[in-house]
DNA sequence: AGGAACATTGAATCATGGTTTAATGTTGTT
DNA sequence: AACAACATTAAACCATGATTCAATGTTCCT
């Protein structure tokens, strides 16, 4: 083995954009091994690991900040569970909040939709009459 | 009635920044009635209601985008409900494709965090060696 | 040797919803 | 008159995760 890749050749391995390899690099995510001679990035297998690393855990849902960390952790011979076990939790925390909140504008969206189509024999939109300030409603109640 | 205000006053009766007041301004969504003899913006009730509309329809789930079009309909005298339905519509299922993915994320966290404890034992952090690509794991499978 | 394909860089741009800053002017109270 | 509190502006900045651009250099294939 022991491939090099351009970045070209890194990002098709990866299905990303060559933009986004060079962004991961200024977050300092992802150095290339070397460079060429015509300063062409130089990717070796073990860099293409690794951003295959960052997309699996950008899809299992860690931001490139918390991916900072895991790599640190990664790259350290260490198994610091209890670290990212905290990382973890920090997460899901926050998508559980955000689940929390999607799930409360869901309900919302499905009040309006259904005050729309009742206060729609009326001819008088409920939704916009709904959201104003109570008292300025200017249509009978829906 | 007939209440005027300054834009601190506005914004501390819809407990909102100034700067957002000045943000919505920049974004069309809400200009002042007039400026006083010190070019101060004045605002009217009506534009106390119309801020409190733009809270409430964020709150319900509208972007600022949504909200200038609900905006239109509401000094419209129409009752859009066709137009107004459709703006939920998409805005739900944009609500509900999050909510699907985020529950993903949630799994595969929630995935993580069990792999983590399990690996534990064996002195090998199972999340950091599940993320590789997978010839690469380095420890017994978890 | 020529041309396509690919690479380089820094900087600007995008979307979202704002906040912060700096330098300056106004209003209200004592 | 002095002072605090409040206002004005344009522009830069924040976080997030990138993409796009322009101007230019390199590599590969025939």
């Amino acid at each position: 083995m022991s491939n090099r890749y351009t970045i070209g050749q890194l990002a098709r391995e990866a299905s990303v954009p060559t933009s986004t390899v060079r962004y991961y690099e200024r977050r300092g995510l992802l150095r290339p091994d070397s460079r060429s001679k015509g300063n062409y990035r130089v990717y070796s297998e073990a860099a293409l690991e690794k951003l295959l690393f960052v997309r699996s855990a950008q899809a299992a849902g860690f931001t490139l900040g918390d991916i900072d960390a895991l790599l640190e952790f990664r790259e350290s011979d260490a198994a610091p569970c209890k670290e990212v076990q905290d990382l973890i939790a920090v997460r899901l925390n926050l998508v559980v909040e955000q689940i929390k909140h999607l799930k409360d504008v869901d309900r919302m969206l499905r009040d309006w939709m259904k005050i729309c189509h009742e206060a729609e024999q009326s001819g008088c939109c409920g939704v916009i009459e709904g959201l104003q300030a109570p008292r300025e409603k200017k249509c009978k109640e829906v």
